[in-house]
DNA sequence: TGGGGTCAG
DNA sequence: ACTTCTGACCCCA
């Protein structure tokens, strides 16, 4: 069988993003660290930090309730994602930049899935028995760069934990499995001390075999620490997969990555008999919980039975194998390799209710002005200065003159091109009472055979694009009040063509349908990160001293479960970090002494936000 | 290609 | 009271 590493890492404590938007704030203001903070987008919590949670908030939280529950909490607004997005970017970047190849595949802000594979194959090859001090490989081309650790013991955490199992006494080299994911675990370990020394902020890293697997594993040790799920491999063969399918099972069927809502009540109401004739139905532990394992061991069940239950939505045409795969922990799909630029681009926002042309034509100005600022963010590049540009002579001449000290040209007089051209504009909206609907009562309708299919209110509207949006020459606020008046409300009123009483609570925006332009490279993201950094190798010098000194020590500091998360490596912090990572327009233009200083120690330019962290990491060992 | 659905965080 | 602000992929016509 193939070994397919994942390696997923959740950027910020906890895995879902939550505390993402939290540690943002908390790395611009590191006074809120120990404060409960709060994340507000309209009246809920989106997000808060520990200390909130340990005071009893929770998020997706009424404002109100959080303020009755926690009087004294700080409540900072985060309905702007701008930061959030530029901080992702930023430590996307610095993972690509680590990883070899370009399978690096983000979830939503916070996450990430690293396909580590190849990195793991290399570094196995110099392993030799019983070495309990190596060297892993981090450049192919250097083999300077890199950490010490120790082949023979996982790093971290491992499940099922290394009390319950048998550590194996000698491990085969160099094509087991274990062996792999135990130099797996010393990456992920080595990854998530460099997001937090380099850019303070801490993650959370599931190591398996599959992204499922990966996924699965990380939310175990939950906060600032990982998890390698390990494969049996003194066991015999025919139980081969048994902790994976004992993992699988103990999870609530809804838990399962690519199991949403929707499946997991259809399945639910399947393992419960609820409109099945079979009355074979069993005890189920919990009257509402329905696992993993009673789906797997219900009679019958395989693909083919959840083809039926999952029949008559309009599901993906393996649906019944895909989903007896997740169940069994089986999961084939590749970590997707980067992309040069998004499929779509698209913003929003919502409101209480809108009546009037005005007030709607007043919100999407905004939202498309937003939306431009997005895509020249996102769908631009500067140009390379081509030495055949006449007109720009003048400039050239003065802004590339060699060995011109620090400060670049201004970013803004710089000429840029399209990476894509989205070709669809989208207006969609969402209305407090769905436009044509007969349900009165959604809570007395009985769940016959298939889910009404009841509010998922959200219409939409498309057009072609009009050229001028690609104007460089125009201002933003000129493009987009034209965007307006020309397609967006003409588009509304596709949508809405009664006069009034739409109660809308949400408006769209949306570029889609992207073209690649000719002549753009392949992957954007690498030559951005070439631009950040002046080669991966050079960045990885820099931190070779540190990497070294870390290696094994810092492993038994991480594995020990006593860790106390909150006090243990406060990062001080200084907010400017975005800029560091502030893509296209602006990298150019960077000074970096705006945004960090040398470490007097080892010389290394750390990022004002992260150096209080780097001194300290220093002062650790010897 | 347009409109909609489901999944994810 | 499944809320917020997205983005990816899939199906059907």
């Amino acid at each position: 069988m193939r070994f397919h590493a994942a390696l997923h890492s959740n950027l910020p404590h906890l895995s879902d993003y939550d505390c993402f938007y939290a540690s943002v704030f908390e790395a611009e203001n590191p006074a809120l660290k120990a404060l409960p903070l709060a994340v507000q987008q309209k009246q809920i919590v989106v997000t808060c930090n520990y200390e909130a949670r340990r005071r009893g908030l929770r998020k997706l939280q009424l404002i109100k309730e959080a303020k009755k529950t926690c009087p004294e909490v700080v409540i900072v607004l985060g309905e702007d994602l701008t930061k959030f997005r530029d901080i992702s970017k930023g430590l996307y970047s610095f993972l690509s930049s680590l990883v070899w190849g370009d399978q690096v595949e983000k979830l939503g802000f916070d996450e990430v899935f690293l396909d580590v594979t190849s990195m793991i194959e290399y570094n196995l090859q110099w392993l030799e028995p019983d070495i309990t001090n190596s060297v892993f490989q981090l450049d192919k081309d250097d083999f300077t760069v890199g950490f010490e650790y120790d082949p023979t013991v996982y790093c971290g955490p491992t499940y099922p934990s290394r009390d319950d199992h048998l550590q194996p006494e000698h491990i085969s080299l160099p094509l087991d499995l274990g062996q792999r994911l135990i130099l797996a675990s010393h990456l992920g370990n080595y990854l998530r001390k460099q997001l937090e020394e380099r850019h303070g902020y801490t993650s959370t890293v599931g190591i398996s075999t599959s992204k499922l697997l990966a996924k699965l594993a990380g939310n175990v040790h939950k906060p600032r620490n990982q998890t390698t799920l390990i494969p049996p491999f003194l066991n015999d063969t025919d139980q081969s997969d048994s902790y994976i399918i004992q993992f699988m099972d103990s999870h609530e069927i809804g838990k399962v990555p690519g199991i949403g809502f929707k499946i997991a009540s259809l399945i639910r109401a399947a393992v419960l008999g609820r409109e099945n004739d079979l009355e074979l139905y069993r005890e189920l532990r919990t009257c509402d919980q329905v696992t993993v394992g009673d789906v797997r061991t219900f009679p019958g069940m395989g693909p083919l039975m959840l083809d039926k239950i999952l029949s008559g939505g309009g599901w993906p045409k393996d649906i019944g194998t895909r989903i007896w795969g997740l169940i069994n922990g089986v999961d084939h799909s590749e970590v997707a390799a980067a992309r040069a630029t998004p499929t779509q681009i698209s913003i929003e926002d919502s409101f209480r209710q809108l009546d009037t042309l005005d007030a709607v034509r007043k919100e999407i100005l905004p939202l498309a002005r937003n939306l431009i600022r997005r895509m020249h963010t996102d769908l631009t590049e500067e140009e390379e200065e081509m030495a055949g540009t006449d007109e720009e002579e003048a400039d050239t001449m003065r802004d590339d003159t060699q060995d011109q000290p620090a400060v670049p040209p201004q970013p803004s007089t710089r000429k840029r091109r399209w990476l894509a051209h989205p070709r669809t504009l989208r207006l969609s909206t969402r209305s407090r009472i769905p436009p044509s609907s007969t349900d009165t009562n959604p809570s007395t309708a009985q769940p016959p055979d298939r889910t009404p299919t009841l509010y998922n209110n959200r219409i939409s509207r498309s057009c072609p694009i009009p050229q001028f949006i690609f104007s460089f020459k125009d201002n933003v606020d000129a493009i987009a009040e034209r965007l307006v008046h020309e397609c967006l409300m003409p588009a509304f009123l596709k949508l809405h063509p009664e006069k009034s009483g739409w109660r809308i609570s949400l408006i769209n925006v949306a570029v889609t349908n992207m073209v690649d332009s000719a002549g753009s490279t392949k992957n954007s993201a690498g030559r951005d990160i070439g631009k950040m950094f002046r080669s991966q190798s050079r960045v990885l010098r820099e931190w070779k001293v540190a990497d070294v000194d870390n290696g094994v020590g810092d492993c038994q500091v991480d594995n020990s479960d006593a860790i106390k998360s909150d006090t243990a490596l406060e990062l001080e912090d200084d907010s400017m970090e975005n800029d560091m990572w502030e893509h296209e327009e602006v990298d150019s233009s960077m000074d970096n002494s705006t945004y960090g200083a040398e470490c007097h120690i080892c010389g290394t330019y750390i990022p004002h936000f992260a150096l209080k962290a780097h001194e300290t990491y220093h002062s650790i060992p010897d």
